[in-house]
DNA sequence: GCCAACGTTGGC
DNA sequence: GCCAACGTTGGC
């Protein structure tokens, strides 16, 4: 199944916090192709966590629990957010460099259009990052 | 801290 | 509706 990535600054919010938190309610997205991808998300749905900044690399699996709803911080209600749960932690962080140099992930949004911070990942993406991750399990 | 890429804003 | 100026993001 194909999947998203989310981006978030480990000083802002790492993966260690939604681990820690057990949920999250991923609002401030501020960007419209990004929001448009909030709103193509299901329920159970899942998404790859993305350190920015600092760390630079893809260290879980999230799954959407509550599909997009009105962003509570902001003034416009056309803003929206998800709720996300932790899933499973990546045996191994998949890096930045790792991705750039993999043929198969060339064409990654991610890659192709670095500031955004919601994007869509296509199902054979998701498999060539979950073996750079060392996934043992066929998900 | 710098710079490139991209989005947004505002004057015309 | 175009485009220059500016702000923000994110990698290095």
């Amino acid at each position: 199944m194909s999947g998203w990535l989310v981006k978030s600054e480990p000083f802002v919010y790492a993966w260690d916090q939604l681990v820690k938190d057990g949920k999250t309610c991923w609002d401030g997205v501020r960007n419209y192709q990004a929001r448009n991808y909030l709103l193509q998300m299901r329920k159970g749905d899942e998404v790859f966590f993305y350190h920015s900044n600092e760390g630079l690399s893809i260290v879980g699996i999230a799954r959407v629990c509550r599909e997009a709803y009105p962003d509570p911080g902001a003034d416009d209600p056309r803003w929206v957010a998800v709720d996300l749960i932790p899933w499973r932690t990546l045996p191994r962080p998949v890096s930045l460099s790792q991705m750039k140099a993999d043929p198969r992930l060339k064409d990654m949004a991610l890659l192709r259009q670095s500031r955004l911070s919601v994007s869509p990942v296509r199902e054979a993406e998701w498999k060539a990052i979950l073996e750079l991750a060392g996934w043992q399990e066929n998900v």
